[in-house]
DNA sequence: GAATAACCTAGTAAAACGATAGGATAAAAA
DNA sequence: TTTTTATCCTATCGTTTTACTAGGTTATTC
């Protein structure tokens, strides 16, 4: 299941890059507008403006925006920022790899090889889209 | 991320599938083969036979086993039951839908539209696979 | 009737999730 | 310079989910 967090950030990005202009939106406008808790909203605008997805700026006039233009924002960045890992085990992560503990040989594993396969087909649908496609 | 829940399940089906006979097997035997709690196992075990999965017997000699052959029983049953929706969001489960609170227009959505994807291209994967896949 | 092994309900510790609180900092306006 | 505005940042918190565990019940076989 998608987190909350993930949703809320897609639906923010999504927001930002349907825009005209590149001036910075408020926080209270985008959760106005996606109907999303403000402080919640905060704290994951944050995350992903320290992930180099959006610039900042403070006091009157200021907000959030976009840093790079939707198109150059892949969908595989933006999954691994705010949702994690995109395998659904961590034996076949390509960026959060980790070891089974219960398991002794991973090219034998039933469950590896099944999830090989719904990871790369997850990664194709992601990898096809950028933020762009998104509007 | 998959659950520890349908992992076990999945492996604990693989080792049945993979014997010649199917003769019933004692949860201990699973759990120990497949580094499993036991008791654990035999919650998800349960639940399992309850879907129409496995049999059981009780008693000397008993255990579970597979009611149906291998290749008859499809991954996307399997997961449906062991891990719940294929989906990422409700809004677009097929078995388990549920409409967005803080979205007015589903159309309109900018995850909705990407986690279509993913959902059908996981569901393309599952759709192709049954139990004997896993062997 | 003793041993065996599944059946079943309940509970529980730990982690993750979805926020919220409240002040600090920076920039613009007065 | 002071006030206002809006992001920055850390900490906390209630709820839910997860991954088990406990302990007794029932059915089957020997």
């Amino acid at each position: 299941m998608l987190s909350k967090k993930t949703k809320y950030g897609l639906k923010a990005l999504a927001y930002l890059a349907g825009r005209e202009d590149r001036s910075p939106v408020q926080i209270a406008e985008i959760a106005d507008h996606e109907n999303i808790s403000q402080k919640f909203l905060e704290s994951i605008l944050l995350t992903l403006r320290k992930n180099g997805f959006l610039g900042s700026r403070k006091g009157k006039g200021g907000g959030y925006y976009l840093i790079k233009e939707p198109e150059d924002i892949p969908m595989t960045a933006v999954m691994r920022i705010l949702e994690g890992p995109i395998a659904m085990v961590p034996c076949v992560s390509l960026n959060f790899y980790e070891p089974c503990q219960d398991c002794p040989d991973e090219a034998s594993c039933a469950v590896h090889k099944l999830m090989l396969k719904v990871r790369d087909s997850a990664l194709d649908v992601y990898r096809n889209h950028s933020l762009a496609d998104l509007i």
